[in-house]
DNA sequence: TAGATTGTTAATCGATTAACAATC
DNA sequence: TAGATTGTTAATCGATTAACAATC
C-alpha cells in the first residue's frame, strides 16, 4: 500500500514534467526537481523509486520517459466516464472545466432537479432532470459521478448512484460519502475548509 | 510553529461542531469526535491541546465552548476585505460562493480583462475592469485577491497586486505564487492534481 | 465517593533526510 | 576513465498512538 503522501505529490511531479517537456528539456536530475518542487532530492528519488527506477546514474530522468510513466500511475489515459449532478454555478464552471479530459474524465451527462435549468445547454452538455438519472445510468453506465448538490441532497443522490454501479466520486458537498458506502473511491474538495486554513494564517500575522 | 497536519484538521472539526450545535448537543467526548472523524481520540486530545485546554475531564468537550475556540483559532470571525480576479466561469461560481462569509471573506470586488464582462453584474458584484484595479485598490485595500485566471496572466496580476499591498491568495491558477514571493500568504486549490488523485485511486481497482 | 474522561508523558510508527556504494 | 547522479540502506525527525495519573 503506497502511502497517501506520495500520491498526492504525482500530480504536481506531473504538471512539472509537463512544463519541462514543453520547454524542450530532455532530461532532469532530482536535484533540480527538488529545487522547482521545494522538496529534497532524496525525497524525489524515494517516492520515484516506490514505483520502479525510472532515472540513469549520472544522467537524472527522462522528461519524456518519466512523464509517461507518472501518467500511467495516475491512470491519466484511462477513460473514466462520468456525470455531474448539481448545475449551480458551481456545477456550470466544473462543467466548462477544460482540464477535465486531459485527465481521462469524460464528461456525458448532467443532472439537476431545478426545472429552470433542465434543458438549458451548457458547453456540448444539455443539463437532464434528475428523474432520468437511473433511467440514463442503466443505458449509459458511468464510472464517476461528481457531486456539485448541498450536502442535504447528496445522500439519497449517492444512494441512487451507488444502486447505479457508480462507485467513484468527486465531491464537492460536505456529505461523508466514505462514511455511508466504505468501498466507494472519493475524492473530496472542500473550498470551505481550504479557504478557513487561508484565514488562519492570515490571523497568524 | 503549529504543523499543517494539526491546522488542516481544525476546519474539518470546526464543522461537525456546526452540526452539533444545530443538533443541541452540548458535549463531545474526545472518542465520540474520533469516532466521527475517523481518527484516534487521542489524536482528536493531542490536536487541541495543542491550543489550549479546553476540556474537563469526566464530562468532555462544550461544543459552544470548542466551536468557539476553534472559529477564534481560525480567525473566521475577522473581516477579510477581498477582490476577485478573472471572472470566467469559476470566478462567477466562486462570487456566488454563500459560504465565503461565513468564514469571515468579503467580497468587494470583481475583475476581468474581457469586454464582454466588463460592466455586467454577478450577484451583488460589478465586474470591472482590470486596468481600473490599481486605481481601486489605492482607494479601498483589499487583504486577499481570489485568483481566477490562468497561469500565464497570473505572474503579471500578482505583481500589481503585491505592489497594492494584497499579501493573501487564494489561488485557483498553477501560477507558484510563493516562489515569486516567499512572504506571501497563498493557499492553493488545484483542482487538476485532486482530479488526477481520483484517477488514481479509480485505475487501482 | 466512584466513574468518566481529560491532559500529558512515553512509546511507536512512519515519513523524511542523509549517506554512500553502484553504475551510467 | 572520471564525474555525475541514481538506487537504496541507515539515521533522524516528527506525527500518531498508547498509557495513565490528574481531576471534574
Amino acid at each position: 500500500m503506497i502511502s497517501q503522501f506520495i500520491i498526492r505529490r504525482l500530480p504536481r511531479y506531473y504538471r512539472y514534467l509537463l512544463q519541462l517537456e514543453e520547454l524542450s528539456v530532455e532530461s532532469v536530475s532530482s536535484a533540480q526537481f527538488a529545487n522547482a518542487m521545494g522538496l529534497t532530492a532524496s525525497q524525489i528519488r524515494q517516492d520515484l523509486n516506490t514505483f520502479g527506477a525510472f532515472g540513469r546514474q549520472g544522467y537524472g530522468y527522462n522528461v519524456r520517459i518519466l512523464k509517461s510513466k507518472i501518467s500511467e500511475l495516475l491512470g491519466l489515459a484511462a477513460e473514466k466516464k462520468t456525470i455531474l449532478i448539481g448545475v449551480g454555478n458551481l456545477g456550470r464552471a466544473v462543467i466548462m472545466y477544460k482540464d477535465f479530459i486531459h485527465r481521462g474524465f469524460l464528461l456525458c451527462g448532467a443532472f439537476d432537479v431545478s426545472a429552470e435549468i433542465i434543458g438549458s445547454k451548457i458547453g456540448d452538455i444539455t443539463v437532464q432532470s434528475i428523474e432520468n438519472m437511473e433511467k440514463y445510468l442503466k443505458e449509459t453506465p458511468a464510472d464517476v459521478a461528481v457531486l456539485c448538490i448541498p450536502s442535504v441532497a447528496a445522500k439519497d443522490v449517492v444512494s441512487a448512484l451507488w444502486k447505479c454501479g457508480v462507485t467513484a466520486y468527486w465531491n464537492f458537498s460536505h456529505y461523508d460519502v466514505k462514511n455511508d458506502y466504505p468501498e466507494a473511491i472519493v475524492e473530496n474538495v472542500h473550498l470551505n475548509d481550504s479557504l478557513s486554513v487561508l484565514s488562519y494564517e492570515i490571523s497568524r500575522n
